[in-house]
DNA sequence: TGAATTTCTTAACAATTGTTATCGCTTCCA
DNA sequence: TGGAAGCGATAACAATTGTTAAGAAATTCA
């Protein structure tokens, strides 16, 4: 994980309400975001369906990374759930920061691979376990997350609807 | 993609019958392969089911990446589907010609990036995408995948059972 | 070529999930 | 602070998928 904060003076601080859209789907990604405090989620639409596709927490950075890194539309939406106060940097100034660190880029290549392997991860889960299953391994690995995102975006993040996600939790007490 | 067939002289050409295995799940990948003819599949044992990951067929790279990279125990066998004709390279002079050039290693770290969002995208129609529109789109955009390897192959793939495929194709008539 | 293996289909039943709708409860702002 | 919106639980029914089993067809290989 890069921690951004080592270069604070490259960045701007700001704070934004809930419910904040940093980025809309159809845009091309202009800034990249490191999460100070609060959260936020990723998401897109499908055929009028909200479906959520991320979590971001404290200490991680937020980008449509494909859209700020190739320059093109974005597919998702970035918005905020909590209250948040972020560090943010445009496409410009990041890409010059890299250009000036080799370490850097070094740690930026390992960054890219560590998120291919959580896609990898998270597709291998999809692909042999079940909905409850994946419930179940969220609820160990983060607990944090039914205490602070409305269950209803859990329940797009975990492939199934809202009321399944109500009758797995209820039929697991 | 990366075109290996620049680096020929540093490869050992190989031809192999149908079902050997080049990785065993938990071994360390010691080589990179890359295709000249034939096909093979990424796959994993989960609690005795056989499940396969992914499918790699000709001018494509194939190793357990994080294995090759990280050096650590790969999750996941490969295993030739075809009598394949491959090229391969150990880890040592595969990490040698990335270290004599730099535009190699540009592409090397491009073709991690598109595998991170083949990735992402793979995860993507977990989400959004029933078996049936998940079945739908394979046969659109790989159809050859259903003439050369075996369906239940590509049911594991799929994420459902040989059976349940079978059900999906022969509604769709 | 012929036996053995692999592959695919189909059936019957169980289990899970989706859909739609309703009803409290909580949270959010104006 | 009070009305509106958001959120979660539940019910009833439909649809899909999993499980197990059996049999036909295709493929492999000695």
């Amino acid at each position: 994980m890069i921690n951004w904060q080592n270069f604070q003076e490259n960045f701007d601080t700001i704070a934004v309400p809930a419910k904040t859209v940093l980025l809309n789907e159809g845009a091309v990604a202009q800034r990249i975001y490191f999460i100070k405090k609060g959260c936020l989620r990723l998401w897109f639409n499908n055929d009028g369906k909200d479906v959520t596709f991320q979590f971001f927490f404290e200490n991680q950075s937020v980008a449509s990374i494909e859209s700020f890194r190739n320059h093109i539309p974005s597919q998702f939406s970035i918005e905020t759930l909590e209250p948040c106060v972020l560090l943010s940097v445009t496409k410009e100034r990041f890409y010059a920061i890299l250009d000036k660190s080799t370490a850097l880029r070094k740690e930026m290549e390992d960054y890219s691979f560590d998120r291919l392997l959580s896609y990898q991860y998270l597709f291998l889960s999809r692909i042999k376990d079940s909905p409850q299953k994946r419930y179940e391994q969220l609820l160990k690995e983060h607990p944090e997350i039914f205490q602070r995102v409305p269950q209803h975006y859990i329940a797009s993040y975990l492939g199934i609807t809202s009321v399944s996600l109500s009758r797995i939790r209820n039929r697991k007490v």
